[in-house]
DNA sequence: CCTGAAAGCTAAAACGTTTTATTTAATCGA
DNA sequence: TCGATTAAATAAAACGTTTTAGCTTTCAGG
């Protein structure tokens, strides 16, 4: 049966009240608004008798809001931002609210279309990974009062909300982990990037080298090298050069080239070299050996960013509700970066 | 600046002509509505140089077409469904539709909330991968002539547009190239599971072994069963009874169990057995040994589905778009199908 | 009996479009 | 010259809400 939906006019129509009343009642209205119990109850009723449900579009368009949230990270189809996609969606359908999720692939021009293309569409919030050029955006978003949360890095320069972890420090305890269980030149595998979160990765490397006195090896690939091709050699190459006896991933994209590498060039080193990389994935627990990772706090993450971007939601442009929020990450240890245990 | 947003009414009134005129022109009906080159002309100019967009939500609401298609997976967190997403994502903001994701978890309770969420917020369309019992909700989407895809499986018994690959070819081949690599006792661990893609891929399996005359050794882990302790202890118990020379894993999720598994069980036969998996993911590459997969052509199937979804929408109800199509897969081979190569 | 307030309800405007029906002016054919 | 046609444009309704500003009715107090 093709039941065509109710609206409010039907129900005013079959209660004999007015649309006004209705629309009151079921905005829970009725007390402030004065209308009898009597009424309220009947209209309460019937609306659920009918299985009433208002039509959002309308209610957005007369409101202005659409309920509608953006979440925008580098790539919807990596670990981390998947997982934390399938957090964040729960708590905002708990909510009431949609989520729209995109990629920006880290460009500063897809992330422009993406933010124009939204702000047409009158999304109410916006949660976002920023690509490294796109402060203006943000702060154009910022300064037109619209609700913007960063999370994963941020930028300094303005003032926003944001979620991020303290890459310095996980960074730094997951090196001196390294050190503690002896190993004593330890490689460092990063991208080459001014963000905020690789700049704090190759700090907390690089001040826990300097604390035990040991020799820095720091490998920045391009960040804009495409071509997987060359970043293996550049790896390779690197691992040649260095005599090296453990190798920090700043990110899991580096980890799955570099493990690659070894499988295919250094298959012997596998069970000798201290791996270590930045962000976990299931498959790290069964890797052969087992890969030691920082792990993000991916459930306390989610509810920090909804909960923020809900709460500047709810709360008037004059008095903007602020929240800065710096995580901890935990070490997850595994075999990897253990030279004694058995390693298969 | 704070520029409020330009509305159809502006532009009227800046080039005295009248609302219709306007709208008109925008929508490329000049013509047709013979509207002069001139002022056609005129409101074109005008509404690029104050870069009009129009308010999407009015334009829902007056249209009754909201250009939001909803794309509900098993688990976006999931490799292949993220990997798919990331496709789907592309395709549709190209084509001027927003795509909300969500998760059913395979649970019916969630798919029928998600279902009816999006039914009150007048989504445009549906691509769906059903759980088990939705049946009934999925017929009537389709009774309304609401344009739904279904993915991954399906049900025969009701008439829908679906995108699937041939589970059982694909498994049947992919036994065969363990029968071919002179692998005699070939085990099959699968989730018991009626659903189509499940029945077909355990379907190729036996299939596959009958030609061989070989011998069947399947293992259906009940796929209620949450406790991951309680599933390992299956796949520890069924690799200890039968003397298996291979395993095929019938899911992704078992593979990352039964490699868990036997990496703690078993860790001599990890180069000794032979093991496949159904779903390739960027890990199983760099596995020591690599893990040969059978990988499903998500290019191909998010285009698919999007091309299918995108005809249903412009087809009228009444000359509906039919398409159901079966893709294959196809067979990574990597070193863990063949006993001879080096594994490492 | 009148006044003013309170209680209870509602008409109508507004949000920004699309679309149907209509108006006006110009042109044409005979 | 007149009626008919066509070209060009538009007024107004509609989509389904929310919300402002009023409108009745009742009743207490003087």
């Amino acid at each position: 049966m093709k039941n065509k939906r109710h609206s409010i006019k039907d129900i005013a129509a079959a209660l004999n009240v007015s649309v006004t009343t209705v629309s009151f009642v079921l905005n829970g209205k009725a007390r402030e608004k004065r209308i009898s119990e009597e009424v309220t109850k009947k209209v309460l009723d019937y609306a659920k008798s009918i299985n009433y449900k208002p039509n959002q579009l309308a209610q957005s368009l007369r409101t202005g809001r659409s309920k509608i949230i953006v979440v925008m990270v580098e790539d919807i189809s990596n670990y981390f931002f998947s997982k934390l996609a399938r957090i964040i969606e729960d708590i905002a359908y708990d909510k009431g609210y949609k989520v729209l999720f995109c990629s920006n692939e880290n460009k500063d021009e897809r992330s422009r279309d993406l933010i124009n293309l939204f702000r047409e569409r009158q999304v109410d919030a916006y949660v976002i990974v920023p690509s490294p050029g796109i402060q203006q955006d943000i702060a154009e978003l910022v300064s037109d009062d619209i609700p913007v949360v960063l999370f994963d890095r941020y930028f300094p320069e303005i003032e926003t909300n944001y979620v991020i972890i303290d890459n310095s420090e996980a960074v730094h305890k997951a090196s001196q982990h390294l050190v503690d269980n002896s190993y004593k030149n330890i490689g460092f595998i990063t991208i080459s990037s001014s963000q905020t979160q690789m700049e704090a990765r190759q700090r907390g490397y690089r001040e826990a080298m300097q604390a035990n006195n040991l020799k820095e090896f720091v490998l920045e690939v391009p960040f804009y090298e495409k071509n997987i091709e060359k970043v293996k050699e550049l790896i390779k190459e690197y691992i040649a050069a260095q005599g090296l006896d453990a190798i920090f991933f700043a990110t899991n994209y580096l980890t799955q080239i570099g493990l690659e590498v070894i499988r295919e060039s250094y298959p012997e080193k596998i069970n000798e070299m201290g791996i270590i990389t930045f962000d976990d994935n299931d498959l790290f627990k069964i890797y052969f050996p087992p890969i030691t990772a920082v792990s993000q706090p991916l459930e306390e993450i989610g509810e920090e960013l909804m909960t923020t971007v809900l709460k500047m939601l709810k709360n008037a442009s004059d008095k903007p509700y602020k929240n800065q929020k710096i995580l901890s990450a935990s070490l997850i240890e595994r075999n990897s970066s253990f030279p004694n245990k058995s390693r298969a």
